[in-house]
RNA sequence: GGGCGCUUAGCUCAGUCGGUAGAGCACCGCCAUUACACGGCGGGUGUCGCAGGUUCGAGUCCUGCAGCGCUCACCA
């Protein structure tokens, strides 16, 4: 920093109060003229790395990501300060099917659908959308103070993340890890798409059981099955029953005729049908509960149903269409006239028909109502139908992927043992090295991959990565006649195989020439330069796209741009530098659908971790306790916060919430745009019961003025104009780090305008401070600091924002300041001292306040006088680019902290009398002591008499003046003279009264410890000792007060 | 149903190795003291969800129960 800049920075610009408003727009200017986030993988340090969780492109960041991002930019920037090679990657997400279904919503709006548009027209589209988002995104994450390298920002469908997904895609499909399957998948009707398990949530609804009778085909009777999906009754194939099920013998070889349909189905016997607790069933199975015994198979609607199938070669009937509507054309051939009447129908409509038809045929034994969970769409939030389709899958199962996950677990953090065939998987770097913070959640990580099944990766959708394989169905011998032109393409580069179409298995090419049958011959290829031939011979690029989550798994990858960076301006190096990052940040629900998969593909294709430590943050709640987040419209913009309140103190304020044990609830409130008015909103419950709330609110001040909530605008219900605009969010939780932030602003103004006055210049330093105070105060930074240091290295943010708190308020407000008032102007060591300690302040706070912190830095730097040896400061030109203050461990003093700690407790107690007798602040009052208290006072060097307001201290009296106050300290007996003119003998003895009864109850308290004689056998001697100490002292305080009492003629 | 959390002041939350409970806000007094009213000084507030157990001693450890949240499973 010049002299001329510093020169500039008059402590009389610093307006009375922080307007971050003012501050924060200049701020992040000077951060981004000076690059202060570029990374290179050349420059010097250790290397820090985080790889931004990518927020979607759906819509713009709430409260929920702003907590998630001011805890990474915390570590980025701390570590930053430590002198860490310190990378922060940001980049969005281009979330295929979410942010392809609000565009969707969007056209529907005007009455277009997908399908109105070409593929590319469609994409067209939803690409502004995601360039709209992505901009506000990118604008949220600045307006915070993230400290992102952002000129090496991504989108997960940009080139150099789509370079990175065709290469993985080709390099599993080439190792055999990808593969066509003809799966039941959950299938989204609206959206038309299949899910991965977990893009399926669970829903509690009301249903029924229906009882349907299946008669003999040779008319001897009937079974009687129970289900809760009648519909697809259509489709079944068989009805199991237990080998062990008495009735089983009699019905063996028989078959049923099925109702409506009329197909003949045998009974078959499996072990998975649980038997009816009537008939040996486990009571304790609730299926036994209301199972018949008999279970309908329907192998094309049913997971447990299509493995019954497998086990006994049932035929699988498909009767949906893919919009979920009965069919007659996707696998249905045996249509009676009988069953013509259901299809077209909906799959609700069918239901109720079928049920309607089975009653009126008397073949309804019985209804009863059923509350179960139904797997639901993430997405449309319909019933998710179980469809029988052809997917691609990656073999998640294979070792290579799930065992290295698996290994990759630190040792301590595994429950038991790793299932034995993972454990003898072969070794590699970086096993044993993941570990989670907080530990518990290392559970979630290895349940799910010891129970983990393929991952169905291929999505019906328009927006994302289209899937690189081109196929031709055909008869056998005529595929291979393509074979010789496949064998001729660069191997490298392509890669063929083939598959039955009846059940997807491979077949060696080899064999194909004489193989019977349909089959798929698959080319996966590496870029599209060979596409157009494979097209010309009749081959088609496979429609779908990627899910996801395959992209977001290769973040890490392609962020750095893996395979192969140098293809990419600027990204030389990145790589090795940066991969395995330091630490990833994120919430609960993403330990599967991310972590997992970051860390199965990173290993796979890097051989090493993508991340050391993995983070898992709190939730935040709205004040009803429901998470915030963009599908339910609760969600706060950081920016309505960042208004009110300040980004410094929404961070601030976020950091304090980051405990590790639950979730932040966190009340919000509306500024009404019309009046500036705060007011809580009215509520409104939504149909699928949250509180959120309601679209148009009413200004408080005049309720014929409207407004449009958070919630109207996210979910598209009401649109903001002129007369009833947007109406920001804001929450008095926030005032905690406004108030911090305003605080620390006051604290160093006043502090500057004590030092500029100053021209005394300290050469060489101040060697060690001599006041008490001095000593005090260095030795609580020195504290701070380490406990700062571990709070982060604990991942415990909350610890940080107390520990700042603490430091800045408490220490270095209520007590150092106040304290140094009298001598500070004419000290020239103390003056050093105050400087160095807000130099180090502005520092520590750096990485949780970077606003105010790199407004004042410059007024800060510009009167500093010098040195305070074993305190490293050195000078650097923005808060952002300091070093992290160096604290020498010569400032833990602890006779400082001991002595001046005695010191706050003689204040206190003074303090207190003055409180409860209402003396005039300016009034100064006399301290008569003993010796050893006033040896306190006078070691403290006028702190207590400044702080307790005194005139004098005077040696304790032979005789008790008639207006003076007894306190008890420390066991011995201290009055305070001259508080009022004249004493009020009825306050004074019910003072001393109260006082007397509190210390009662405590040495009641204590005595009853010491006459137990287990306590004092058995306790720690130390222990026991200092209750004998507490109480000495408590009792000498209760004779005092006593004799205080007496005197006064209590 | 399995698993993981949570239940502490009116509210939002801390509470480390077991030693008689803390913070911020809110509330009540007093204070326009020349850093800050986004402030200062002082104040009250608790059957630590319930019931047992271990221990000289339990908010803390163990068991059971209740309620809440998340998660996995469940469409017989």
């Amino acid at each position: 920093m010049s002299e001329a800049s510093a020169a500039t920075s008059k402590p009389a610009e610093l307006p009375k109060a922080y307007l971050p408003s003012e501050a924060e727009g200049a701020v992040r200017a000077r951060w981004d003229a000076a690059r202060c986030f570029h990374a290179e993988p050349s420059a010097q340090g250790e290397p820090y790395a985080i790889f931004i969780p990518p927020p979607n492109v759906t819509a713009a960041l709430h409260l929920g990501h702003a907590f998630n991002n001011s805890l990474q930019d915390l570590l980025a920037r701390y570590h930053r300060m430590r002198g860490c090679n310190t990378l922060w990657m940001p980049g969005t997400d281009h979330a295929g099917i979410a942010t392809q279904t609000v565009v969707e919503k969007r056209l529907m709006l005007q009455g277009k659908k997908r399908t109105d548009f070409t593929r590319e027209a469609f994409v067209e589209k939803v690409q502004e959308w995601k360039d709209e988002y992505e901009a506000t995104i990118l604008g949220q994450l600045k307006g915070m103070g993230c400290s992102c390298d952002f000129d090496r920002t991504r989108f997960t469908m940009d080139d150099t993340c789509a370079t990175a997904v065709r290469h993985a895609f080709f390099t599993l499909f080439k190792d055999g890890l990808v593969y066509r399957g003809k799966r039941l998948v959950n299938w989204d009707p609206v959206t038309q798409t299949a899910l991965a398990d977990d893009e399926v949530e669970m829903e509690e609804v009301d249903g029924h059981f229906w009882y349907l009778k299946y008669p003999l085909a040779d008319g001897s009777g009937h079974v009687t099955v129970a289900t809760t999906r009648p519909e697809t009754m259509l489709g079944d194939t068989a009805v199991a029953v237990n080998p062990k099920d008495p009735r089983a013998v009699a019905l063996r070889g028989k078959k049923l005729r099925l109702p409506i349909v009329g197909r003949e189905i045998p009974i078959v016997e499996d072990d998975y049908v649980v038997m009816p607790a009537s008939m040996g069933g486990d009571p304790a199975d609730p299926k036994a509960q209301f199972a018949t015994g008999f279970l309908k198979v329907t192998p094309a609607h049913d997971q447990n149903d299509w493995d019954i199938g497998q086990r006994h070669a049932l035929p699988a009937v498909n009767v949906m269409a893919p919009d979920g509507s009965i069919s007659d054309r996707h696998g249905w051939m045996d249509v009676s006239d009988e069953a013509r009447a259901f299809v077209g129908l909906s799959r609700e409509e069918a239901r109720k028909r079928i049920v309607a038809w089975f009653k009126a045929n008397g073949l309804l034994e019985d209804a009863k109502p059923y509350r179960h969970a139904v797997g639901h769409s993430y997405r449309s939030h319909v019933p998710v139908e179980p469809y029988l389709s052809d997917q691609w899958y990656v073999r998640v199962t294979d070792d290579r992927l799930r065992g290295t996950a698996l290994r990759a677990m630190a040792g301590d953090q595994v429950e038991g043992a790793l299932p034995a065939e993972v454990a003898k998987g072969p070794a590699m770097a970086g096993d044993g090295e993941l570990r989670f913070f907080p530990a518990r959640y290392a559970k979630n990580f290895q349940m799910w991959h010891e129970n983990i099944r393929d991952w169905c990766i291929s999505r019906q959708l328009w927006w994302g990565h289209r899937i690189p394989v081109w196929t031709k169905r055909g008869e056998a011998s005529e595929l291979a006649s393509h074979l010789g032109a496949l064998a001729a393409l660069d191997s490298t580069r392509a890669v063929v195989r083939a598959a039955r179409v009846v059940d997807g298995a491979d077949v060696a090419l080899s064999a194909l020439p004489a193989a019977k049958g349909e089959h798929d011959l698959h080319v996966c290829l590496l870029d599209d330069a060979q596409g157009a031939a494979l097209e010309g011979a009749g081959f088609r690029r496979d429609p779908d796209v990627l899910d996801t989550w395959f992209s977001s798994a290769l973040w890490p990858l392609s962020t750095l741009g893996w395979p192969d960076p140098s293809r990419w301006a600027d990204m030389a190096g990145l790589l090795e530098r940066y991969n395995p990052s330091s630490v990833l940040c994120t919430a609960r629900e993403i330990i599967t659908l991310w972590v997992s998969r970051m860390v199965m593909f990173n290993r796979y294709f890097l051989g090493r971790l993508p991340f050391k430590h993995v983070f898992i943050h709190a939730m935040i709640q709205d004040g009803h306790g429901q998470k915030m987040s963009k599908s339910l419209g609760n969600g706060v913009d950081p920016r309505d916060i960042i208004h009110s309140h300040g980004s410094d103190a929404m961070r601030f304020t976020l950091v304090s919430m980051a405990t590790n044990t639950q979730d932040v609830r966190l009340p919000v409130d509306i500024v009404d745009p019309h009046s500036g008015e705060t007011f809580t909103p009215k509520w409104v419950t939504t149909s699928a019961g949250y509180t959120v709330a309601d679209a148009v609110q009413a200004s408080p001040k005049d309720p014929s003025k409207k407004m449009v909530s958070g919630f109207g605008a996210a979910t598209g219900v009401a649109t903001p104009t002129e007369a009833m605009p947007l109406a920001r969010n804001t929450s008095a939780r926030f005032d905690l780090g406004r108030n911090f932030a305003n605080k620390l602003w006051n604290a160093t103004r006043f502090a500057i305008s004590n030092l500029s006055a100053s021209t005394v210049p300290a050469a060489g330093g101040v060697a060690a401070p001599s006041a008490l105070i001095d000593r005090w105060m260095l030795a609580r930074l020195e504290l701070a600091s380490r406990e700062l240091d571990r709070g982060i290295a604990d991942y415990e943010f909350h610890r940080v924002a107390e520990t700042l708190y603490d430091l800045v308020w408490r220490d270095f407000c209520d007590w150092y300041l106040e304290g140094i008032k009298p001598t500070v102007r004419g000290d020239a060591a103390q003056q050093a001292i105050l400087a160095a300690v807000l130099d180090a302040q502005l520092r520590l706070l750096h990485p949780v306040c970077p606003f105010v912190t790199e407004t004042l830095w410059d007024a800060v730097r510009a009167i500093r006088h010098g040195e305070v040896r074993g305190l490293a400061l050195p000078a650097a030109p923005l808060c952002a680019l300091a070093a992290w203050p160096a604290v020498d461990g010569a400032f833990a003093d602890a006779e400082a902290l001991g002595q001046f700690a005695r010191v706050q407790a003689l204040v206190d107690a003074i303090r207190k009398v003055r409180g409860e007798r209402q003396v005039q602040p300016k009034r100064r009052i006399v301290l008569l002591a003993p010796d050893s208290v006033r040896a306190l006072v006078a070691a403290a060097g006028g702190v207590v008499e400044t702080m307790a307001g005194l005139e004098r201290v005077e040696p304790s009296p032979s005789a008790r003046p008639a207006a003076a106050v007894a306190i008890p300290f420390e066991g011995s007996e201290v009055l305070l003279d001259g508080l009022v003119d004249a004493v009020d003998a009825d306050a004074e003895k019910a003072r001393l009264s109260k006082l007397i009864a509190e210390r009662e109850k405590q040495a009641v308290g204590m005595r009853s410890k010491l006459d137990n004689a287990g306590y004092v056998a058995k306790a720690p001697p130390a222990v026991v000792e200092e209750t004998r100490k507490k109480l000495a002292e408590v009792e000498a305080d209760i004779v005092a007060a006593k004799g205080a009492l007496a005197a006064l003629g209590g």
